[in-house]
DNA sequence: ACTGTGTGCGCG
DNA sequence: AAAGCGCGCACACAGT
């Protein structure tokens, strides 16, 4: 059954609905306060609690030291079908925009910085549920999916990932603050207020200044730089890092190393450590299909961008242990079961995937099959990858061909779709009049250029969009199936037992009582097996997971 | 003083 | 335009 609720003035109502949408008995009015414990009492394994937005309802349930089994999120659901080509002629396609096509509330939940402080009112006060009914939207959503079980199957995904998504906010990655420090000041020097150079960096930038001859330069200035190491007889156009590496020159070597402490001062540095870890947690926001492809994105700290050089202050609790998880070679795994490429499945089967491919004799060497297989699924036209890809056309007809098409497809601005259909939005009006003007006679052969340049852009983009948000569907039903199996064994509050506590796109990190880790490790794989038989079923294609339990996140290296 | 854009780099 | 996808973030710099 489901549980949809709503805010009516000044409460909450709960209307009971069948599964097929029909009502199941009388709406239940209680007060707000009331609402964990009501949860606490309704929920069970049939039970599917449906709520315009996950992150308006469950925090306070996991607050009270609650958690759900089941939800529907209308929100992310709503998108997903709005653009989704297997739901194009129902009436939820066709609806006027409402108040659910917009942008999740602003919500902080994490401690606001002194600016947000000035914004409550913007939240406070925020209207409750605007003018959507979500009995209405829930019974037009499952008429728009009534077509297509795969639909069904990316809407509970979706939903699911938005309960851990929730669930990882609000226990937060176990960061210690005091290693962290260590890390910064043997790297950096002592700490110093914002907006003075660390003593470290200000040592290096004055070698970088006598090496350019150039007392008052800037470090921080590309610009400045460029200006500067031209002076001195170099040939670059840019300051990046993979340009200045070819380049021998005594300025290089410390410059590198200026940018790389550079770098670790501004995103991971001290003001970072102020912002973003309370209480030995870091508390980044994760955004469910945050990015078109499906996959998640992260509002505040950078959280997937975690760097390596830091993962070393994510150590578990006393007592705990952190199992860090990591799918190998996924994108190509995926490719070769949503094409049915029995050959690029048996290559990865029981192996890493490249050597597979090298098995096959396609390529020579591991790093070509990598630089083939990426350039094949980013569409590389140059290079060593562009050199290497027919190589694996004729290795693995069906799969390229998949990726080819959907590259076809985008040049042709047409919209493309994963394996459980979440569909590409296409190019806006203007390609597509930039198109039509190149083509009539005012058109000039540099328009053309222009326009197809245009055009095979946007169909890398469709070519990876597929593999790309077909992984990500993996990985929502990998972890959709973990959480489930965790939350049947350990069903009180969540920072109780093992749970999730970080996620990047093909690896995740439960944190458990060192006694149940080991029982973690092989929920993860079972898990791994369950994803791969939702979205493939028997297709003979298998999804090896690096997995290691672990004190701290670095000790973990696959 | 604010806002938008470009640059560069971290992650997958 | 780093060959080759998807992001977020911080800073410099320019425009207002």
């Amino acid at each position: 059954m489901h549980l949809v609720l709503s805010r009516v003035d000044g409460g909450v109502l709960a209307t009971p609905l069948t599964d097929a949408g029909t009502a199941d008995g009388e709406p239940i009015r209680l007060d707000e306060p009331r609402l964990p414990a009501f949860i606490a009492e309704r929920d069970a394994p049939g039970v599917r609690w449906v709520w315009d937005d996950t992150a308006r309802w469950y925090p306070a349930v996991l607050a009270a030291g609650g958690r759900v089994g089941r939800c529907v999120d209308l929100r992310l659901c709503r998108r997903i079908l709005r653009q989704a080509l297997a739901a194009r002629g129902s009436a939820l396609a066709a609806a006027p925009k409402d108040a659910l096509d917009a942008p999740v509330p602003e919500q902080r939940v994490v401690r606001p910085t002194q600016a947000q402080l000035f914004d409550d009112a913007l939240f406070a006060g925020s209207a409750p549920d605007g003018d959507v009914d979500p009995v209405a939207e829930f019974r037009a959503q499952l008429d728009a999916v009534s077509g297509s079980g795969a639909l069904r199957l990316l809407l509970t995904a979706e939903s699911a990932g938005a309960l851990v998504a929730a669930e990882m906010l609000h226990a937060g990655l176990p960061w210690r603050a005091d290693v962290h420090e260590r890390l910064l000041e043997e790297t950096l020097g002592p700490r110093v207020p914002y907006g003075v150079r660390p003593r470290r960096l200000e040592e290096i930038a004055a070698v970088v200044r006598e090496r350019l001859d150039d007392p008052t330069l800037n470090p921080d200035s590309p610009a400045d730089v460029l200006r500067a190491l031209r002076r001195v007889g170099l040939m670059v156009t840019s300051t990046r890092k993979w340009e200045l590496q070819e380049i021998e020159h005594p300025v290089i070597e410390p410059l590198l190393e200026y940018k790389r402490l550079a770098r670790l001062l501004t995103a991971n540095g001290w003001t970072w450590l102020d912002e973003w870890v309370r209480d030995g947690r870091f508390h980044p926001k994760y955004v469910v299909g945050g990015v078109v492809t499906g996959r998640w994105a992260a509002d505040g700290g950078g959280a997937m961008q975690l760097p390596k050089g830091i993962r070393g202050a994510v150590i578990a609790d006393q007592g705990w242990k952190l199992v860090v998880a990591d799918a190998a070679q996924l994108e190509p795994r995926v490719l070769a079961a949503m094409s049915g490429d029995q050959a690029m499945a048996s290559a990865g089967d029981g192996r890493d995937l490249y050597d597979g491919v090298v098995a096959s004799g396609a390529v020579e060497t591991r790093q070509q099959a990598k630089v083939a297989m990426l350039g094949a699924m980013y569409g590389a036209t140059q290079g060593e990858g562009g050199r290497l890809v027919p190589r694996l056309v004729r290795a693995f007809p069906r799969a390229l061909d998949l990726v080819e098409r959907a590259a076809r497809a985008g040049e042709r601005g047409e919209p493309v779709t994963t394996l459980l259909g979440r569909t590409s939005p296409v190019p806006e009006d203007s390609w597509f009049e930039a198109r039509k003007q190149a083509y009539t006679v005012e058109g000039t052969p540099a328009m053309q250029r222009a326009v197809e340049s245009r055009a095979r852009s946007w169909g890398r983009f469709t070519r990876n969009f597929v593999v790309q948000g077909t992984a990500a569907e993996w990985a929502l039903a990998w972890m959709g199936s973990l959480r489930s199996r965790l939350v049947s064994r350990f069903p009180g509050a969540v920072t109780d037992g093992p749970h999730l506590v970080f996620f990047v796109h093909d690896e995740i990190v439960v944190h458990a009582p060192e006694e149940h880790a080991e029982w973690v490790a092989v929920q993860i794989r079972q898990a791994a097996v369950d994803a791969g038989r939702l979205l493939f079923q028997d297709f003979p294609v298998t999804f090896p997971l690096s997995v290691a339990v672990v004190d701290a996140y670095s000790e973990a290296k696959d």
